[in-house]
DNA sequence: GCGGATCAC
DNA sequence: TATGGTGATCCGC
């Protein structure tokens, strides 16, 4: 009110709409989605109706506080800049060009590496069985599209957008329930004929790499020529099209498969000067990784395109440690090299990091109603967990305030105790749900900080649950023939206390039994849904646990394609790259190494390549295993990129570990049996083995933790890296069997 | 280990 | 009226 201008809010035109909002709402830059040529609507006619529906609703609103919130981070990051620049050495330029010379140096040049990604693909499953959809403007998704059908983009109607706004695009247009199993049996099919032409790794149910080098070599033909005709036979054996961009590695190949995006393909010849000239031009927004919130702050400090990278990468160089996690000052300048990498692998089974089950519904601050929620989403978890047949000891929940901030709680009930039963979901879920609950008011009373506005009473619009640290029970089991011992521990998870979780327990059980019919999904639907995709990417490949997993970051830098994805549907099908090795040698500026950046988000870090690399054989013990991981990045290196590396890899090792335990374990046999908390193993009865176990839930402090022996690793270093072939071995721990 | 932020599909 | 679900990584505590 107090503000200087007194321009009345009156109805009519209130302050115009920022640009920076008519982007982000419904933006060009969005440009995923074909929208440009052949559109009925022109950016600003899509933008201005998307305004116009969205404007007061509640989602528009935070969208809008991020704005802001994101303009700040731009002011601030220009505030850096020019700080630095007066104090600038002047050497900046030189620093970079050092780091560049480096990275020129690991440019390969020989494989030939293809991304294939279906056209509007669940549009396009639902085509393939009803050609009556042919050409029409349709969506898919229900209440919110997950992509909209070619006839539908002209529109503007694009993938997360919510029906009601692209009908207002397109009056006509319609929108398919999704059918899970519609996209997993096609996504089957792409890849068993991509499979035909090499090695593959899907990224997600419509994506995958492809080697093509051997098929290149054995045919005789040139790269063109190879994904012309697997892009011909896709299309003729399954009916679907799909676009695809080829080139010396992943990060170049996923640019270019968008080039000519539908039905289409792009082949950068595998020259310095090709790959460098593609890139050169491409907006920073299409790069794998770089999303809104990194692209912003780059246009922010004058970039736009890779090309600036170069042009101006001393500015990056003096601000490289205030780029944020995406976009690394090494990451961006492999990504003007257009350096990337170009290992092909499918990720396995074990390297799934955690399962999650939430529901977004009417906003409510009933307690009833939200405990129902957790018992529901807890339910359709715990029967994840048991077809996936994985435990985790970690439950974290997640609560969509009705404002749309969001807050996550975690709880770990021991070193030791792993949970898969909804009992035990629930009770967690609900211990702390009611804890945010009763901790609000009083936090609000001390006036201290609180997300989802300042209302004592906790009003949210989605829960979730998210289970992570897991242990993959199957192998576990296999090998031990402990299953039943696997579940009564977690079963008697020790304390988690609250005390009125004896009446919410109660009310589960209840509902454990009656299947929910109520409300929304709960059934076939939707749950099934996720079981599917899961399902769908794992699969096929579940076989054993290790894998590489992907994306390592470092390296050359870029690696976009690592990948990630896989969420949208299932998650499951990861590809897994190698690289190079690389590691750490950068002086202390500039560094970022690591993480180079794709990490961005999804990807399976490459933990378990390295497991896969040796039979079990030889064996070192834990601790000089960390004692390496970290040796390789850099000790207590400061949060420099190098450090970031190191941590990584760190991480990525402990996991690795986890896994070696589960390995280890399994050669028990007879009267040997191992401990499903401790990994311990023993000689003796059953009597005996129930005794132990019982130990670990009598205190919190088990057993004595035997140390567990991993085999040693490849080097991390230099030629580690590579050699996929060795690798399958240890795998086999559970076999085809897989059906879940 | 936890929680927030980003990113991808 | 009205804006999803799933999964991964990184960073700073
Ligand atoms: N926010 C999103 C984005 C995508 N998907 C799903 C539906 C898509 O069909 C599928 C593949 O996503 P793509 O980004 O590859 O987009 P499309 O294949 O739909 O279209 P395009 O032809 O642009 O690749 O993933 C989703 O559920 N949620």
């Amino acid at each position: 009110m107090a503000s200087p201008a007194p321009r009345l809010p009156v109805a009519g035109p209130s302050s115009e709409p920022k640009a920076s909002m008519l982007k982000r709402m419904g933006g060009p830059s969005d440009l995923k989605a074909g929208v440009g040529r052949g559109g009925i609507r022109t950016a600003e006619e899509i933008q201005h109706i998307v305004h116009e529906v969205s404007k007061r609703s509640k989602y528009f609103k935070d969208q809008e506080r991020r704005d802001r919130e994101l303009q700040v981070k731009v002011d601030k990051l220009k505030g850096r800049l020019a700080q630095e620049e007066l104090t600038a050495r002047g050497d900046e330029e030189d620093k970079a060009d050092a780091i560049l010379k480096e990275l020129e140096e690991t440019r390969d040049l020989s494989r030939v590496i293809a991304l294939i990604d279906a056209d509007a693909f669940y549009a396009a499953c639902h085509v393939r069985v009803n050609p009556e959809l042919e050409g029409k403007a349709f969506g898919v998704g229900g209440g919110m599209l997950t992509t909209a059908s070619y006839g539908a983009r002209k529109y503007g109607c694009r993938s997360a957008m919510p029906f009601f706004i692209a009908q207002k695009l397109c009056p006509h247009l319609v929108s398919l329930k999704l059918e899970p199993d519609l996209y997993v049996k096609a996504s089957r099919e792409i890849f068993a004929v991509l499979s035909k032409y090499g090695t593959i790794a899907p990224a997600s149910l419509d994506e995958a790499y492809v080697d093509l080098t051997q098929y290149c070599a054995d045919q005789d033909v040139t790269p063109t020529e190879a994904i012309t005709r697997l892009r011909a036979e896709v299309q003729a054996t399954t009916g679907l099209t799909v676009s695809a961009g080829v080139s010396p590695n992943k990060t170049l190949s996923k640019i270019a498969a968008d080039v000519n995006k539908p039905n289409g393909q792009f082949v950068i010849d595998p020259t310095r000067e090709a790959c460098m000239e593609f890139i050169q031009g491409v907006r920073l927004r299409k790069c794998f990784g770089i999303g809104r919130v990194c692209e912003t702050l780059l246009n922010g400090i004058g970039l736009e395109t890779v090309g600036d990278i170069f042009r101006d990468r001393a500015k990056l160089y003096l601000v490289r440690h205030h780029l944020g996690q995406s976009a690394h000052f090494r990451f961006l300048l492999g990504l003007y090299l257009g350096l990337g990498r170009n290992r092909v692998k499918r990720a396995k089974r074990g390297d799934r990091k955690t399962y999650g089950v939430e529901k977004t519904f009417t906003p409510t601050s009933d307690p009833g109603k939200l405990d129902d929620v957790i018992r529901r989403v807890a339910k359709s978890l715990a029967k994840d967990l048991k077809r996936a047949d994985f435990s985790g000891r970690t439950v974290t929940l997640r609560i969509k305030h009705a404002d749309f901030v969001s807050v996550t709680r975690a709880h770990t009930p021991g070193k030791n105790i792993y949970l898969r039963d909804y009992k035990d979901l629930v009770r967690i879920g609900l211990m702390l749900l009611h804890k945010e609950i009763d901790e609000r008011p009083k936090l609000i009373a001390r006036g201290e900080e609180v997300k989802g506005g300042r209302n004592p009473v906790l009003k949210a619009r989605l829960l979730g649950l998210r289970v992570g640290n897991l242990r993959d029970e199957r192998a576990l089991a296999k090998a031990n023939k402990l299953d039943g011992w696997v579940r009564v521990s977690s079963r008697s998870t020790p304390e988690i206390e609250l005390s009125d979780s004896d009446t919410d327990v109660q009310r589960d059980s209840d509902l454990d039994d009656d299947e929910d019919e109520d409300d929304d999904e709960a059934d076939p639907g939707k749950r099934a849904l996720n079981a599917v995709m899961r399902d769908a990417a794992i699969d096929p490949f579940a076989d054993a646990g290790d894998g590489e997993g992907g994306v390592k970051k470092e390296d050359a830098a870029c690696d976009p394609a690592a990948f990630g994805g896989a969420s949208g549907s299932g998650s499951g099908s990861w590809m897994c790259v190698d690289d190079y090795d690389n590691d750490a040698e950068d002086e202390d500026a500039e560094v970022v190494r690591g993480r180079f950046g794709v990490h961005r988000g999804a990807t399976v870090p490459k933990p378990s390549q390295r497991r896969a690399q040796q039979p079990s054989s030889s064996t070192i013990v834990q601790g000089s295993s960390l004692a390496a991981a970290s040796r390789a990045g850099s000790p207590p290196k400061r949060k420099s990129p190098a450090a970031e590396d190191a941590s990584a890899n760190e991480k990525g090792k402990k996991r690795r570990i986890r896994k070696e335990e589960e390995e280890a374990a399994k050669p028990a046999s007879g009267n040997e049996w191992t401990c499903p908390v401790c990994d311990k193993v023993f000689a003796g009865s059953e009597a005996a083995m129930s005794g132990h176990v019982a130990k670990h839930f009598a205190d919190d402090e088990p057993p004595a933790r035997p140390k567990v022996k991993v085999k040693k690793e490849c080097g991390s270093l230099g030629g580690g890296g590579m050699g996929g072939s060795k690798v399958s071995s240890k795998t086999k721990v559970k076999g085809k069997g897989r059906k879940g």
